[in-house]
DNA sequence: GCCAACGTTGGC
DNA sequence: GCCAACGTTGGC
């Protein structure tokens, strides 16, 4: 398409993704308590990962993930800022450094996210593994470790239903 | 702490 | 370009 660029146009349909996050490296409570909730999504050394990142566009929404320990889908955000290099890995000091990317040549991206809701109840994985609906989910394939994933529509929505009923299960 | 799954590296 | 060795992720 000529002309076309890669952004959502105005009231075009959103794309939806997952980030996968340690809780004691940066929680969903840490981008609650960020400066206007927003962050930018540092640190991901992935190929694969790097790559859907680019293909993120503002307005996208994503799922955020704890690993680790109680591993769950805690909360919602919205892509705010597209693709840019991550300058973390020009930083020695930083745990991502990496000496092969540079200011001239960045070679990994980071994207900006804000906030949009933290659900009141996490949905841990093993619950969401019994979710026939979520069949097929990315985050549900055994071995699966992508920290960038894309989700399904149909998937998205699923959580969201989930973690409303959760809440009004729980008074 | 264990280990399966997976990505990356480097010798050839 | 193959593949063994190695390092990392992340559920359990």
């Amino acid at each position: 398409m000529p002309g076309n660029s890669h952004k959502n146009s105005p009231g075009s349909t959103p794309r939806y993704w997952l980030l996968k996050s340690e809780p004691n490296c940066f929680s969903i409570d840490d981008l609650a308590a960020a400066p206007d909730q927003t962050t930018f999504w540092d640190g991901v050394r992935n190929y694969q990962a790097r790559n859907l990142m680019r293909e993120m566009r503002v307005g996208d929404q994503a799922l955020y993930y704890h690993s680790q320990t109680n591993p769950s889908v805690v909360g919602q955000a919205e892509i705010v800022r597209e693709a840019y290099p991550d300058h973390t890995a020009w930083d020695p000091q930083s745990d991502h450094f990496d000496p092969r990317s540079t200011p001239d040549k960045p070679l990994w991206d980071m994207v900006d996210i804000r906030l949009v809701r933290k659900f009141s109840q996490p949905l841990p994985l093993p619950m969401l593994r019994t979710v026939t609906d979520l069949a097929g989910m990315e985050l549900l394939r055994k071995g699966s470790r992508l920290s960038v994933q894309p989700v399904t529509e149909s998937q998205f929505i699923t959580i969201l239903r989930l973690a409303k009923e959760a809440t009004e299960a729980t008074p």
